[in-house]
RNA sequence: GGACCCGUAGCCUAGCAUGGACAAGGCGGCAGCCUCCUAAGCUGCAGAUCGCGGGUUCAAAUCCCGCCGGGUCCGCCA
C-alpha cells in the first residue's frame, strides 16, 4: 500500500516528481527535498518555492494523498483516511499472502547460499551466510519471484581429502551426529599429516583420483561427503533452512561444463599457456596477479569449476545471487569480471564479513569453533528456563514455543545486523531475550492472539476499522504496517535483509505502545471494533514478517 | 607492499546508495508501573568531539582526499 501512495505523490508533484527527492520522515508521511535543489538554480528560497509547487501540484488522479504542506522549505505529504482504511482491510482479506507483490521485472533467481565445506559441521560463521541467503530468498519470493535454492558442494576440497583419509584411517563415531563424527577424522588427521611428507604425497594422490573419477577414491569422497551432508542438513532444518538442490562440484568436470567454459575462454582469446598450465590472463582486468584454470597435470581448479557451474547458471535463470564470506572478495570479483568478458551474466555477490570469538577467529581444522548445534541448543535452554516460569501452558506448547524463541533469536540475530559489519560472537547477547530481540516481536504476536482470543470468548466479535477514531498510536500502527512491501522491495534492491528485521521490530513496538495506551476488550461499541480490527491486521503483519525471516510466530507464550 | 570492509553514548547496533528538519533504538545504570487485554511488557531520567585531520556545499554521520585503529584477501588451495 505504501509503495501506491508513493507512487501516487510522485504523480502529484508533477514534473517536481524526482524519486531521489522524495523521501520518508519522522515528521510526515513522505516528503520532498525538491525545493532545496531549486532554491540553488532560481537563487531563491526553498520555503518559498515549496509553497509555490504546492499551490501548482495536480490531485485530480490520486486517491490516498491527503494534506500537503511547506515546512522550511520541505514539502510534506500525509496519507488521507481512505489510505488508512484500505491498508487495514487489505491486510484482513489478503491474510497470509498480505506483503506479497510482483516487483519490476521480477523474474526466476538462483539463490546460492552456506555452501560450507562437508568436512564437518556448520559453525556460526557459516551460519550468517545461511541466515542471510535463506532470508533473501524468502523475500524474493514475497516480491514475486520464482526462487530455486542451491548449496554448492565443495567436493573438491583438500580439506575433504583430508577428512577422507582421516575416515579412512580412524573410522568415525557412529554414535556421533554424522558431520561431527566426520570433524573429528578430520581434525585428527590434519594433526597427523603436519611435517609428514609421504601423507601429504597420499593426499595429492587421492584429489588426482577423484578428479579422474577412480572408484575407490569416487566412493570413498562420495560416502564422505555425504555423511557430513546429513548432519549440515538436519542443523539448517532445525533453522527453518533448506535448500532445493545440493550441487556438487565435481559434476561440472564431469558433465563437460568445464570442458566447455576453457573452450570459450581460449575462444575469447583470454587464455596462455604458462609451464604447461592453462591461465587466464588478469592484468587487463586491473588484476596483479593471473589466474590458473587448468594445472600442468590436466586437473581443474575450484576457479575452473565455479566459472563453469556459472555457465550452467546462465543456461537456466534469469538472476542468480551468490552469498559468499569476506574472504571470497577477490575471487568472487574476478569470477565476475571473467563472466561479463566471455559475454555472460556474473552472479550478484553479497559478502558478509567474519563471526569472530572473542578469542579470536574460528578454523575448522583446529576445532576452534562454536557450532550451530551447540549455539541452538544452549540457546533453547535458555529459552525453556524462561517459558518454564509459564502456568497456563502444557509441557508440549513449553517445548514448542522455547524451540521457536530460540531459533528466532537466533536468526534475528544475525540478520538484524548489516552483512558488512564484522560480528563477535557473544554467548550473553546470543541468550538474551529482552527488547531488539525477536522474543519481543514473537512476544507482541502472541498478545495480539491472545486478545483476539479473549474478544472471541465473549461472543463472536465484529471488527471494523475507521480511519476517523484512530488515535495517534493507530495511525502510527497503521502507516508503519503499511509499508511490508517496500521495505521487502528495498533490501532486495540492495540484497541487504537487516532493514526487514528492524522494521518488524518497529511494528512491535508501536503495537506494544498502541494496546498499552489505547484498551481493546474494554473499549465498546465502534471503537472496540476498530481497535479489535488493527489488532487482527497487526497480527497477520507481524506473523507474516516472522515468516518472512524464517521465525516461527508462536499464538502462546 | 597492494586491494577491500568496518570504526556512531560504558557496550551492541540503525541511519550512509539518492547530503537536508532535533543523530534513532536496544543493553547496562538510575527512578517509577502488575486489585487493569500475558512484566519475554510499559513510562521517565542520565549518557554522543558520528575514529582523527582537511576539502566540497547554503547544508556532511552521509560525498572526496589524507591519516590512525581493527578485520580480510593477494597459491598450479578451496
Amino acid at each position: 500500500m505504501f509503495r501506491q501512495f508513493r507512487k501516487e505523490v510522485i504523480k502529484v508533484l508533477g514534473d517536481y516528481g524526482e524519486e531521489r527527492f522524495v523521501r520518508e520522515s519522522e515528521h510526515a508521511d513522505l516528503c520532498s527535498t525538491v525545493a532545496f535543489k531549486l532554491a540553488k538554480e532560481k537563487k531563491r528560497k526553498p520555503s518559498e518555492i515549496a509553497e509555490e509547487i504546492i499551490s501548482s501540484l495536480e490531485f485530480s488522479d490520486v486517491e490516498y494523498v491527503g494534506k500537503v504542506e511547506a515546512v522550511n522549505g520541505y514539502i510534506n505529504f500525509y496519507a488521507n483516511y481512505e489510505f488508512l482504511e484500505d491498508t487495514v482491510n487489505l491486510i484482513l482479506d489478503s491474510d497470509e499472502n498480505y506483503g506479497s507483490f510482483k516487483m519490476d521485472g521480477a523474474g526466476n533467481v538462483l539463490v546460492e547460499h552456506t555452501s560450507a565445506n562437508p568436512d564437518g559441521p556448520l559453525h556460526i560463521g557459516h551460519i550468517r551466510n545461511s541466515i542471510i541467503g535463506d532470508t533473501l530468498a524468502r523475500m524474493f519470493r514475497k516480491a514475486g519471484y520464482e526462487v530455486k535454492t542451491h548449496y554448492y558442494v565443495n567436493d573438491m576440497g583438500r580439506q575433504i581429502a583430508i577428512a577422507c583419509l582421516g575416515y579412512e584411517r580412524f573410522g568415525i563415531d557412529e554414535n556421533k551426529k554424522p558431520d561431527h563424527a566426520i570433524v573429528e577424522a578430520y581434525i585428527k588427521m590434519n594433526r597427523e599429516i603436519e611435517g609428514k611428507p609421504e601423507l601429504e604425497e597420499e593426499v595429492e594422490k587421492l584429489m588426482l583420483d577423484y578428479e579422474r573419477g577412480e572408484e575407490r577414491a569416487v566412493r570413498l569422497f562420495r560416502e564422505v561427503v555425504e555423511h557430513a551432508l546429513k548432519g549440515i542438513g538436519e542443523t539448517l532444518h532445525r533453522l527453518n533452512i533448506s535448500h532445493d538442490e545440493y550441487v556438487w562440484e565435481s559434476s561440472f568436470v564431469r558433465n563437460g561444463y568445464v570442458d566447455r567454459v576453457i573452450e570459450m575462454l581460449e575462444k575469447a582469446g583470454m587464455l596462455k599457456e604458462e609451464d604447461g598450465a592453462l591461465v587466464i590472463n588478469m592484468k587487463r582486468f586491473g588484476y596483479e596477479k593471473d589466474v590458473v584454470v587448468r594445472r600442468k597435470n590436466g586437473t581443474t581448479l575450484y576457479v575452473t569449476r565455479d566459472l563453469a557451474y556459472h555457465l550452467w547458471k546462465n543456461e537456466n535463470f534469469e538472476n542468480f545471487v551468490n552469498v559468499l564470506g569476506a574472504d571470497h572478495k577477490l575471487i568472487g570479483r574476478q569470477l565476475q569480471d571473467v563472466l561479463k568478458a566471455l559475454g555472460l551474466k556474473p552472479p550478484e555477490i553479497v559478502f558478509f564479513e567474519f563471526v569472530s570469538l572473542p578469542e579470536g577467529s574460528m578454523s575448522t581444522r583446529k576445532g576452534q569453533f562454536v557450532s550451530a548445534d551447540e549455539l541452538v541448543e544452549k540457546v533453547c535452554e535458555e529459552a525453556r528456563k524462561i517459558v518454564e516460569k509459564r502456568e497456563d501452558l502444557n509441557g508440549e506448547e513449553k517445548e514448542e514455543i522455547a524451540e521457536a524463541v530460540a531459533v528466532g533469536a537466533l536468526r534475528y540475530d544475525f540478520v538484524r545486523i548489516a552483512p558488512e559489519k564484522p560480528m563477535t560472537f557473544d554467548w550473553s547477547k546470543a541468550l538474551d531475550f529482552e527488547r531488539q530481540s525477536s522474543a519481543y516481536i514473537q512476544y507482541s504476536h502472541a498478545r495480539a492472539c491472545s486478545i483476539l482470543r479473549k474478544a472471541v470468548k465473549e461472543g463472536m466479535p465484529e471488527i471494523e476499522f475507521s480511519a476517523e477514531l484512530c488515535t495517534p498510536e493507530e495511525r502510527k500502527l497503521v502507516m508503519l504496517m503499511s509499508k511490508f512491501s517496500w521495505v521487502v522491495e528495498k533490501c532486495i534492491r540492495s540484497l541487504r535483509p537487516n532493514a526487514f528485521a528492524d522494521y518488524l521490530m518497529d511494528i512491535a513496538a508501536a503495537f506494544n505502545d498502541f494496546y498499552s495506551k489505547n484498551p481493546v476488550i474494554k473499549a465498546e461499541g465502534e471503537v472496540r471494533m476498530h481497535r479489535l480490527a488493527i489488532v487482527d491486521a497487526c497480527r497477520i503483519v507481524l506473523r507474516n514478517g516472522l515468516e518472512l525471516l524464517g521465525i516461527r510466530a508462536v499464538e502462546k507464550m
